[in-house]
DNA sequence: CTGAAAGCGCTAACAT
DNA sequence: ATGTTAGCGCTTTCAG
């Protein structure tokens, strides 16, 4: 099966793929020890410059690149980290990738990423191929972060990880985020000084997303403050898009709230939209407030409000936190970035009016 | 320095780090030897039922993943494939990637991932990161594809890629892409159909990208083909956002363009929003036409009209093309996928007068 | 059906 | 300053 045909000691072949050169071949090219090479490549013990010489050339003439994988064995450290997110497709962890990426690169660490769909499910397989690749560390998100089996599995056994997005009072667990209570609090308040009083919340499933979970939670104590005990909270789906259909019920009530805050910008985007096939107005008829920051918001008619939370910032962070740790140097601690309620169009006073539809399904 | 401290055949410790148990651990454990147990992991060979039962209870029990770091110098493959885009944060990327994980998970094949900020020197470092990861092969998206150094030398090391979004006329050379001059040239149609002759392009540094390039060229050729000879073309470096005073420079002239085609969609929506500070309105004054088809366009107001590409599924085709390279079951071809000119309210019919700024300089 | 043993490419301890 | 050698975890002949 495995035909390996050595032609030369240069062009070894592996059937039709051509084999690349080891350190066995560099060492005999440039007539020293494979230990030697090693130290060359690696700039540690001591040779003489004239051998380095002589190895260097020879690496430049075989276009030899030390295979990572043997190192890895050896030194039982591969010098990569595993990066599980929910998504690509949602800006927030696009950016937070290009974040980690800008931190590890720099570093000398390589990143292998998955995803999960934001399936709880997914999260154990895609762990499972990252530690079968023996990654030196993690960064997560995962759907919750406060009694989650799997955490408790990679606490066990001492892997070392941090959480992106996710936030937990779990002692020990640490990770990167803003916080999500205070942020959405904030909103609230943003909207009885707007002089809402019927204010309510469109939210991702709160079973997937401990952060939408801490929104929600924030939002309704911050409303409460201000003596406003009932918001009605509506979860979508948004994969399926069924925003449309529950926003039409949610208006068909006359006592409709004024004032929506959705748990992510990109579902804010969505709700925005179904709310202009309702014929309802942003920000006359009802204001919107979104979470995340994404630079989208900043682009549609009216330009979003919403929570920004530094997201590129965060991935950097959170991988420099894992190098931390990795190297001893660090204290497994949360680490909370500031958010900022970035202003924009879909929010003003409440209007004269109720937003309520008249005949809510006759509008198409 | 090395400190492995082994307590007992189950706990072994690296510094302060649990080290995984190996598929020797497992043998031991179920009294078998390691072939055994490599049998039954990978379910070839053979061996009785109980065997391998007394085994998959070991590997549970001490929760074992096998290393694939070994598994991968043994056998000089590593299930993982290099993945080199430019960046994750324009969301033509990221969604490509987000095809090609699709595709590559299903496969079973890990995703290493880096990215170049479009500069032809970060490729260099970047490909060498991936190939000293000993990936099975790689996709890759490089600013230019036809006259490479870089391409050249996988193609001598046989190195299976298959570029994205790159288009060469290379033989042997594969990619998967749209028809980027053929659907420049349908801009051009467009924009001639609706009465505009004097019709201009932004593109991004065409040197750092042959799409661009190819773009600009079906561009041209197609306001040729309809009798028009001139068409200015503006290069704008985006990432340090000159695009403002480029443009108020182009429409201080009187026969200034009635009609914009952008390289990209993140240029044709900062475009408008140059031409927005410039008071020159889209589509009234200017019509613009995008390129990418990112689901942001159809967010912003005006709707952004644009060519859009398959961009997610342009990442699963090439995974799949690059594994069919992998298994020997594939020509090195080209693939072209369809593109689509996505209609939206950035274009309009020539306005009545032209749409030349009267004080250019006094505008903020 | 199972085990012994070689060896993948590399590093690091130990010689010299 | 350099070479020799053991062995990282695994797969795969080759024996039995």
């Amino acid at each position: 099966m495995l035909s390996i045909i050595a032609t030369t000691a240069k062009r070894r072949v592996y059937g039709r793929y051509l084999l690349a050169p080891t350190i066995k071949i560099v060492a005999e090219r440039a007539g020293v020890s494979i230990a030697t090479v090693s130290r060359v490549i690696n700039d540690q013990g001591s040779f003489r410059p004239a051998t380095a010489e002589r190895v260097q050339k020879a690496i430049a003439e075989l276009n030899f690149r030390p295979n990572v994988i043997g190192r890895s064995l050896r030194t039982a450290r591969t010098r990569s980290l595993g990066v599980m997110l929910p998504s690509l497709s949602n800006p927030v962890f696009a950016d937070a990738m290009a974040g980690i990426q800008d931190v590890a690169k720099e570093a000398g660490y390589t990143t292998v990423i998955t995803n999960t769909d934001y399936s709880a499910e997914e999260e154990l397989t895609a762990i499972h191929t990252l530690l079968s690749n023996r990654v030196d560390g993690l960064i997560l998100t995962v759907t919750q972060a406060t009694d989650n089996e799997l955490l408790d599995r990679l606490d066990a056994e001492k892997i070392p990880y941090v959480l992106l997005y996710n936030q937990t009072e779990r002692p020990g667990r640490c990770a990167v985020s803003v916080d999500n209570v205070a942020a959405a609090r904030e909103v609230a308040e943003r909207f009885i000084g707007l002089g809402h009083r019927r204010a309510g919340m469109v939210t991702g499933m709160t079973a997937a997303s401990d952060r939408a979970d801490a929104r929600r939670r924030g939002f309704l104590e911050g409303l409460r403050s201000a003596g406003v005990d009932r918001a009605p909270v509506i979860e979508v789906d948004f994969v399926n898009m069924d925003v449309t259909e529950k926003l039409r019920d949610l208006f068909a009530d006359p006592s409709a709230p004024s004032a929506l805050f959705c748990s992510n910008d990109a579902l804010a985007i969505a709700v925005i939209g179904a709310l202009r096939t309702l014929k309802i107005r942003v920000p006359e008829d009802v204001s919107v407030i979104g979470f995340d920051g994404i630079s989208i918001g900043e682009l549609i008619e009216p330009c979003l409000t919403t929570v920004e939370q530094p997201s590129r910032e965060m991935g950097r962070t959170a991988v420099r936190h894992l190098l931390d740790i990795l190297s001893g140097e660090a204290t497994r601690d949360m680490i909370t970035l500031p958010h900022r309620l970035r202003p924009g169009a879909t929010t003003g006073p409440v209007a004269a009016g109720p937003a309520v539809l008249q005949n809510p399904r006759h509008h198409s």
